[in-house]
Parts: C-alpha cells; sequence; structure tokens
DNA sequence: GCAAAGATCGGCT
DNA sequence: GCCGATCTTTGCA
C-alpha cells in the first residue's frame, strides 16, 4: 500500500482496508490474513479516541506519519493493533479488529493455543496474539518493514462491506452515533 | 504521588 | 450473562 493510501480520513482508510491482506513474517514463519473488520478513530471531536485530549507519549503514532503501527497495551493483558491514518495535521488510526486467518495457521494455534480456526483471529487481542505483534511492533513504518506488511486486497461478489456503531467505546450517544467500525457482512471471522 | 478506567478475553453459572 | 485477570496510562491533587 503506498503511503497515500493512509494520509486520508480515518474513516475513509477503516472502510478501505476491508478485504487488504495483513502479512507477517516472525521466525522464519510467514503468516497472512484478511482484515474484515476494522474501526475508525480521530482526535478533537471523538471522545472515545486516545487521541481526543491531545498529544500524549502513548499516542504519539497517531499524530505522525500516517502508515505507521499504533500498538498499545490495555486490560493488563491484552495488544491491540492499529494503523495510523489522517490526513496530515490531524490525528488518527483505523483499529484492525478482525481478520480471516489464511496462512501460517499452525502457527497461529501455537501462539494463541487454541486449535479451533474460528478463534484464532475473531478479536482485537486475539489477532495480535497469533500474530505475534505486541509492543516491540509499536510505530513501524508498514511502507517499508521488513516483518509486518499491508498488501492491496480484494471482495467476493457476494461480500458486501457494512458499517454500523463501534465496539464498546466510552462517549456515550455522540460516539454511538457514528458508523465507524466497518466488517463484511455475515463474515465468520468478524468479532461480534 | 495516587486512583481509576480501560478500543478485551475466557471461564464459570 | 457476569466477573476476574492484570498493569499501563492518564488526569488531577
Amino acid at each position: 500500500m503506498p503511503r497515500s493510501f493512509y494520509a486520508r480520513e480515518p474513516v475513509q482508510v477503516a472502510h478501505d482496508l476491508i478485504g487488504a491482506y495483513l502479512v507477517r513474517y516472525v521466525e522464519g514463519a510467514e503468516l497472512v490474513g484478511r482484515i474484515v473488520e476494522t474501526e475508525a478513530y480521530r482526535g478533537h471531536h471523538d471522545p472515545a479516541s486516545h487521541a481526543y485530549r491531545g498529544l500524549t507519549a502513548r499516542n504519539r503514532p497517531m499524530f505522525d506519519e500516517p502508515g505507521h503501527t499504533y500498538v498499545y497495551f490495555i486490560y493488563g493483558m491484552h495488544w491491540m493493533f492499529n494503523i495510523a491514518a489522517h490526513p496530515v495535521g490531524t490525528p488518527g488510526a483505523v483499529l484492525i479488529r478482525a481478520l480471516e486467518p489464511l496462512k501460517g495457521l499452525d502457527r497461529m494455534r501455537r501462539n494463541r493455543s487454541v486449535e479451533d480456526t474460528g478463534e484464532l483471529t475473531n478479536g482485537p487481542a486475539k489477532l495480535t496474539q497469533a500474530f505475534a505483534i505486541d509492543g516491540a511492533l509499536n510505530d513501524v513504518d508498514l511502507c517499508t518493514s521488513e516483518t509486518l506488511t499491508l498488501r492491496r486486497g480484494s471482495l467476493d461478489p457476494e461480500e458486501m462491506v457494512i458499517s454500523g456503531p463501534r465496539i464498546r467505546v466510552p462517549g456515550g450517544e455522540t460516539a454511538q452515533e457514528k458508523r465507524w467500525r466497518f466488517w463484511i457482512r455475515d463474515n465468520p471471522f468478524v468479532s461480534e
């Protein structure tokens, strides 16, 4: 994906990331998954966003060059994988919420300690565990990285991208009215 | 300094 | 459906 792909409104990028391939190289293994669910997070007018109150040490990637990763730790045990996406000058990122696992499933099963294919990458913290994504991969440039990249994907004719409110975001009505979550209708790997 | 909440998951009832 | 795990970040005193 070229840099220009990420340098647009987060909501647009979140929509367009559906169907793209996430490719990860770790310890000699190649892991591939297709993105089937995303959420957009913006800045000043988005109370649910880490960037809502301005720049902090943690959220810096949301303000810096689009196309870099934003990986953060939450609930004392989970890593969340985001991609910085925004027009220059305004913060924003896209949370990757679910993938369809395509290659390297045995490695993913080992990383997750589960056998069921349907449980490997059907949630934001599950997919980071399956793909061995943690804080060491924060602020990595997806345009140049040797170990984590995105490739343009495609959708089958019957696959339909639909939108709805984001999952469990704080911020009340204002945030819930926004349809900033995107997913492939009826895809079994979508988180909810 | 400290307290509270968190873009979740898995196990249990 | 509910609850506990487990620890970082942040905001405020």
